[in-house]
RNA sequence: GGAGGUGUGGCCGAGUGGACAAUGGCAGCAGACUGUAAAUCUGCCGGGCUUCGCCCUACGGAGGUUCGAAUCCUCCCGCCUCCA
């Protein structure tokens, strides 16, 4: 089976757009490994394809949650290898498009066996995190799973309480799971190509994102999310954008800060998609300035890295 | 012309005699990341070094007081407000 191309690199550096000519030339089918374009109603500011651009071409895990479901890289992974083989018994070639680094991982290099998690004892740790803080999680997580306590920083609340929810579940320390069976050791193969932009350009081309969003009623679809009586503490809320957004509905923020501090978290969220993907094994990097003159670069690349049944 | 205020590192802004190369934020740079990942977290950020430390230059400018000054005094320069 040929191996799977995936198109990886910061946001706002056209990989949607690359993705789609990409499928069209190719006859190939499109997999989002996106963690918001998932939602259904998280349009706009996910910069979900629209519908139109989805009519030509299979989209394949986006829209399928509601707002309030839960998503994860495993659910991911799963899904993608599904949807993957779906495309490759038809023919087609499967296109995997985005920028969330741990879901590619996941797909790819397969994450550890963990088992999964409790909602209730979740909850029970997050009761805890909010009436004794992280300190006293963060002694427990050294008395049961000292490897992964001495790993992670000291103020890391998210994966402080992972860990301790797995050692309580499981009864099996975290990195006891993840020794046993480390990333790679289930991976499937995988063309990567890399988008990439100067610093000053990309930052040039979130400000404006950000402003074409707003333009395209942006404010309205977060409006209309909760009036349909989603929460705001919701993880899906929790994305760049939304969460400002939702403070600016409720009067707690100007519309001009807000627009600012999405900017900023927008950029210093490119910057970690950058450091992410640096290190990534094999990734072939393309200027996204001219997408159209680097097409007949990234098909190359492709057919020499193996994807000649689909591409030749 | 008179009265008052103010001048801090690329920017904003704390600091009013020693613990100050100077809190914090922004901008910038680098990094981590195993099921919430658009999340969560970390480091650097005046200059130079042999970088858990040392040296130099620094808080508008010049002097002064003091063992010691971003912090007090004097003069000068710039900016702001009010009165004329």
């Amino acid at each position: 089976m040929d191996p799977v191309l995936a198109i990886v690199g910061p946001t706002a550096t056209g990989k949607s757009a690359l993705a789609l000519a990409l499928a069209e030339r190719l006859g190939g089918e499109i997999v989002n490994a996106d963690a918001l374009q998932v939602y259904r109603g998280f349009d706009i500011g996910t910069a979900k394809p629209r519908l139109e651009e989805r009519a030509r071409v299979p989209h394949h895990l986006i829209d399928i949650l509601e707002p309030h479901e839960r998503y994860s890289a495993g659910e991911f992974a799963r899904r993608a290898r599904e949807a993957i083989t779906e495309i490759q018994e038809r023919g087609k070639a499967p296109i995997v498009v985005g920028g969330s680094g741990l879901y590619l991982r996941a797909l790819f290099e397969g994450l550890s066996p963990v088992p999964p998690g409790d909602p209730e004892v979740r909850r029970e740790l997050r009761e805890r995190l909010d009436s004794e803080g992280l300190a006293p999680l963060r002694e427990e997580l050294i008395a049961l799973d000292p490897v992964t306590a001495q790993r992670l920083g000291a103020g890391d609340t998210q994966r402080v309480l992972r860990a301790l929810e797995v050692a309580l579940v499981s009864g099996r320390p975290l990195s006891a799971w993840t020794a046993e069976q480390p990333f790679g050791t289930q991976g499937i193969a995988v063309v990567r190509i890399g988008l990439t932009l100067p610093r000053s350009i990309l930052y040039d081309r979130i400000a404006g994102r950000v402003t074409q969003m707003l333009e395209a009623g942006w404010l309205d679809e977060v409006a209309a999310l909760l009036r349909r009586g989603f929460s705001a503490t919701l993880p899906a809320f929790q994305a760049i954008g939304y969460r400002q957004l939702v403070r600016y509905l409720e009067g707690m923020l100007s519309l001009e800060l807000a627009v600012a501090d999405i900017e900023r978290e927008t950029r210093r969220f490119a910057k970690r998609q950058e450091t992410w993907f640096r290190k990534e094994p094999a990734v072939a990097w393309f200027s996204a300035q001219d997408l159209e003159r680097q097409m007949p670069g990234v098909l190359e690349h492709a057919k020499h890295r193996g994807l000649g049944r689909a591409y030749g």
